[in-house]
Order: C-alpha cells, then sequence, then structure tokens
DNA sequence: GTGAAAGCGCTAACAA
DNA sequence: TTGTTAGCGCTTTCAC
C-alpha cells in the first residue's frame, strides 16, 4: 500500500480511504489512486484490514446439512444476498446435532466471522439461555421459539400445517397420516407443524389417531419418509390423507403408497411442505406448502447486515425484530382438484 | 493472551507456544497455561493469528449451486473433511457462470482463503491458463481438462457414461436417448459424457442418432430432464432407453416418460449419473453410476491441506496431482434385471 | 524449554 | 480533503 501511496503521490491513509469508500475524497485523487493500485496490480491484504478494524465481512451460516433441498436451495439464496452486500459466507453444517450447533455459535468469538446465521434444528427450549448475550449478531432461521431476545426471520409452521391439513380434510380425507414425527424435545419444525397438524383436526371436532403418526428420527430423508409411511400402513389403519413435515418425506411417502398399490391422489392424497424443485418434478406433482424461503434469505441476511453495521458504529443492538414470511399453499395433482 | 501469560506465570510467546501446539513444552508448563485459559474464558483472536502468520486457515470451495443435490451433497462431504483437517470453508455459488467463476478465482489474491477447491462449469478449455500460476494452492474438481500444471481430483465420466451405456445395450436396447447435452463447449462432465456414450455405440458400430439428443442449456434441473425427454419424444424418434447426464435430469425425463404412458425399464430403460440419495427412492428407483463422490472429497481436501502445509513451510509445490475416483455401476430398477 | 523484542499491513483518531 | 501517529494481538526470530 505504501508502494501505491507513492506512485499516486499520497499517504498510505488515502489509499486505504480510496479502497474503503471513504467519500470525501476529490475524484481525481481516487483516480489517481485507483490507476497506481491498477499499475502495480495490488491487492489489498483484507487479513490486515480485518485484523486492524475488527470486522472480518465474513458470516457464518450453519445448517443442518446442505445435501438436503431445502437447505442446499436455502444456502444458495443466502449466498447470494449476502454477496450482494459484499459479505463472505462460512458455512458449517451441523449435521442435526447438539454439538455441531454449539460448535457453531463459539466459532464467532474467535473473531473469524462478525455474526452468525444459525438454523437450529438440535437445540431445545431450555438452551434458550444460550442464544442470549453472546457478544455478536445472532439471528436465528426458521423457528419462532426459543428467546424473545434474540432476532428471529421465520416462517409460519403452525399455519402451512393447519392449511395443508384442512386442504386434505376439505376434500373429505378423515384418516390423515402424519409423516416427519420427532420423539426428540427439540423446538423445532417438526412440533410446530405437529400443532398444526392437530389444531385443524380439532377445528373439526376430530382427535389424533396414534397409529396415523410417523416417526421419522433419523433425520427428514426421502427414505425415512418411505420407511415413516410403512410403518403407518403396517399398523393396519386405514389412511386417506398424508401430511408430511417436509417434501422430501413426502415424496418417499408417495414412493411407499405407490408400490403397495395406491393411487394418489383417488387413494390417498398427499401434501408435503418447503416446496423444493423437486415437488414440482414428481409424479404426481406434489401439492405443498412454500414457505417464503427467497423472503426469509434475503430479509435474514439484511438484518444481520444491519446488526452489524450498527455494531461496527458502536450503538446499542435495537430490540429483537421477529419476522415471519408469508407461507401459501401450492396445488399440484397429489391432491384433488378443489371443486 | 498476556493476561493468561501473567496469570499462568509465563511470557506471551510460550502462551502463543501451548495454543499453536508447538510440541517442545513442559507438561506442568502446559497445564498451567491451559488452566489460565480456562479460568480467563480466554480465546485467541484469530484475525491477529492470520494476520501475522499468512495463513487463515480457510479454503475456498467454489461450486455451481448448492441446491442440486450433487453439489449439496459434495459440500457437505467436503465440509466434513474439512473440519477434521480444522479447515474453514467459504463457500461460493458460481452460478454456472464465467463470471462467478473468475470471481471465486480472484478471491484467494486478497488473502481471506489460503487456497481454492474449485469445480468448474463454465470455464472452456481455452481458459486452462486462468488456472496456472495463481500463487495460491487450487485444486481442481470434477474435471480432466484443463491444464496438466493443476492438481485435479476427478472421475471417470467417459467410462462412467461408455459403462452406462453398454448396460443398455446389452439388455438389448439400440435406440438410447441422451439427456444433458450443452451447447456450450465448457470442458465441462457434457463433453465426457457424451464421449463415453459415443464410445459405447461405436464400439457396436452404432451411429449416433442426432434426434435423440436431449439438450439441457438451462441447467441440469430436474425440469430440463423433463423438457429434453419431451423434445426427443416430439421429434418422434423411437427410444427404448435413456442415458442422462446427471440424476436429476434422468428424474425428470422418467417423470415425462411415464406421463406419457411409457413403463420403466419394459418400454425404456433410464440410467442416471451421480448417485445423488433420490435416485434410491424414485419409483422405479434409478439405475445410476456412483462417480467416488466421497473419495473426491476427501483425496481434495487432503490435497489441498497437503499444498498448504508445503506453502507455509516455504517449500516449492511439488509436480501436479491428478486423482481419479473409481466409479461403478448400481443397477436398479429402471433398468432391466440381467439375465 | 522459554523469553524479549520486533513488526506483520492496515486503519482509528486526530491534526492540519 | 488529506496526512501523521500509533497500535491492533499475535507470531517470528533469535537469544538464553
Amino acid at each position: 500500500m505504501a508502494d501505491v501511496a507513492a506512485r499516486a503521490g499520497v499517504s498510505a491513509k488515502t489509499v486505504s480511504n480510496v479502497l474503503s469508500g471513504y467519500p470525501y475524497i476529490r475524484p481525481s485523487t481516487r483516480e489517481r489512486v485507483l490507476a497506481a493500485v491498477d499499475e502495480l496490480g495490488y491487492e489489498i491484504n483484507v487479513t490486515a484490514r480485518n485484523f486492524r478494524s475488527g470486522r472480518t465481512g465474513v458470516v457464518g451460516l450453519a445448517v443442518p446439512e446442505l445435501g438436503q433441498p431445502y437447505f442446499g436451495e436455502l444456502a444458495d439464496e443466502i449466498l447470494a444476498a449476502a454477496r450482494a452486500r459484499d459479505l463472505q459466507v462460512v458455512v458449517s453444517p451441523t449435521g442435526f446435532t447438539r454439538e455441531g450447533e454449539l460448535a457453531a455459535l463459539r466459532e464467532p468469538r474467535r473473531r473469524l466471522v462478525d455474526g452468525l446465521l444459525f438454523s437450529p434444528a438440535a437445540l431445545v427450549q431450555d438452551d434458550a439461555g444460550l442464544l442470549e448475550d453472546l457478544g455478536y449478531p445472532l439471528v436465528l432461521l426458521g423457528e419462532q421459539m426459543f428467546s424473545d431476545k434474540v432476532d428471529h426471520v421465520t416462517m409460519r409452521n403452525v399455519e402451512g400445517a393447519r392449511a395443508a391439513t384442512d386442504l386434505l380434510l376439505d376434500a373429505g380425507r378423515r384418516s390423515i397420516a402424519v409423516i416427519g414425527m420427532l420423539h426428540a424435545p427439540t423446538a423445532g419444525s417438526a412440533t410446530l407443524r405437529f400443532r398444526g397438524y392437530t389444531e385443524a383436526l380439532a377445528a373439526r371436532g376430530l382427535a389424533v389417531d396414534e397409529r396415523l403418526l410417523g416417526w421419522a428420527d433419523d433425520g427428514w430423508h426421502r427414505g425415512n419418509g418411505a420407511r415413516a409411511m410403512a410403518d403407518v400402513l403396517e399398523t393396519g389403519v386405514e389412511v386417506d390423507g398424508v401430511v408430511a413435515f417436509n417434501d422430501a418425506l413426502a415424496l418417499g411417502a408417495m414412493y411407499e403408497l405407490q408400490v403397495r398399490g395406491r393411487a394418489i391422489p383417488r387413494d390417498v392424497a398427499v401434501v408435503g411442505f418447503d416446496d423444493i424443485e423437486d415437488a414440482r418434478y414428481s409424479r404426481p406433482a406434489l401439492t405443498t406448502v412454500d414457505p417464503g424461503r427467497r423472503d426469509i434469505a434475503e430479509y435474514a441476511v439484511a438484518l444481520l447486515d444491519r446488526r452489524l453495521a450498527a455494531a461496527a458504529r458502536g450503538e446499542a443492538p435495537g430490540a429483537p425484530v421477529l419476522h415471519v414470511a408469508d407461507m401459501r399453499v401450492i396445488e399440484r395433482e397429489s391432491t384433488p382438484r378443489r371443486s
């Protein structure tokens, strides 16, 4: 940088100012500096800048697993939003484990990232305290539970599951299986989506039949959807509808149903959750709940960026934000056409 | 760190040595230092360490798109391998664009990452020069083209596609469509897999029928697989087999075939490529080529780590490595059972 | 095995 | 609008 300064006939600080976008610089000066940068092929040492400024321009993204289309697609949208704001992203897959999630929460302390976008899947409500006063900006993705002292960008889990269940009830289905139940008491989507299911039944005076609950404790993968569906059918209970807690589970459940000769949607109607790309190309195309993923990514990155800027200016953080994206049901072929 | 040193009754340098794993330290000293670290809740400032040492312990991963299961699953395996070596990973989706890929290649110059794992999809053979002498360690993922001056960790694209095609030919199929052709002259999988297809046909004295080529220039997504399959069928050509250049395309093609009343594998046999998780749960389950993804991820990270360590010791880089993972065909239900 | 001194390249704070 | 000074927290170098 000293070389660039010498060549442009200015001080190092002016070069620094130009490269940092400091506005009060005479255009002619800026030009000379940029010309010198070009001629010398200079590239700023980001490490030194980070060290001195105490900021890195890097944020962490902790999600369970990128191989799951929902999280992969979410990560793409978050990375795009971050890029638009000149933020880099370090991704930490937590593998649905408590240790993975705790490790991700510790990471920013070491100052490699300025803040964290965190999609919890293994922490439970009792862990709320772990998320408070971390000393860095944290934005939670996807859930509405935990602490009200933390920024959240979430989806309408309860309403989405309830709308999905209502769609089946409206079609006259009364024996609706749930695919994706978890025994772990995580404060996660499973709990909320099950609540939506329960509420929809209760509103029509229906009770939950335990035999209709399909458990998928090993993860919301397609294979576990097929297995859970099989478990439900093995009980001998009659099934005319399925609400799956995500699209992968739904696609697995459809596979199992079709293998056993059930026609979809005639014999069994199926609704998923997430609107991943695959849902459009299954056979039949899957009816699902779009939880507003794009909006979640955009809003979360913007919010974290805002928090980082405020922290850099030394401001006290404002009140925690709760942003809830709008959901909508996308009707395709796996549910009967409404008349 | 000074506080820790004071508390432990040693110098800062000794604390640094302990925390950096320097071996020649008396156990009693180490213990005292670690105790002081614990008591004070000290966390090393990674930024300062990076700055001073000139290394960051972060590597870049440039892939086209995480929402594609192949890349999402690959990213998960790379992140796991990196974590095992205490490396952080900054992910840059390139969006299948030349600009995205060039931007990813520039990133390490700014010193935020020490090296780069790069899965090219838009660069062409003429760009080979861009990959040489970058001034940082680069490991290419997935292709065998470009420069022989660069480390590659690749898969048997040609052999895989040839084996897939042979499987159909062995089953007596003679009118085999290809799904996933690209017009762009990228040095990518499309070119190599098409070569494998061509070779397999040629070995039996068969020529390529242009009507059987399904183009998917907008990306190897499921939807484009369905569209490309439709395009082929619209030509009126007879089709009794399909080789798709990835599993998503294959699943899309199967959808289109089934919509049009073709039975799989009776009327049309289908083979994919990549062995993504979904391939196991499609209906029928998809026969596919496992390109050795796990091995690729492990080997690539280990190689890059080796290069980084050598660079840190000031050694000249050794000769470029070419590692080719073993592929194998996984036969499922979408191809006729071998008799 | 451990310590003292120096300095990495940049930007905060302030001065001009 | 630009320059000067100081120093971020660690590791390198080299001495002991």
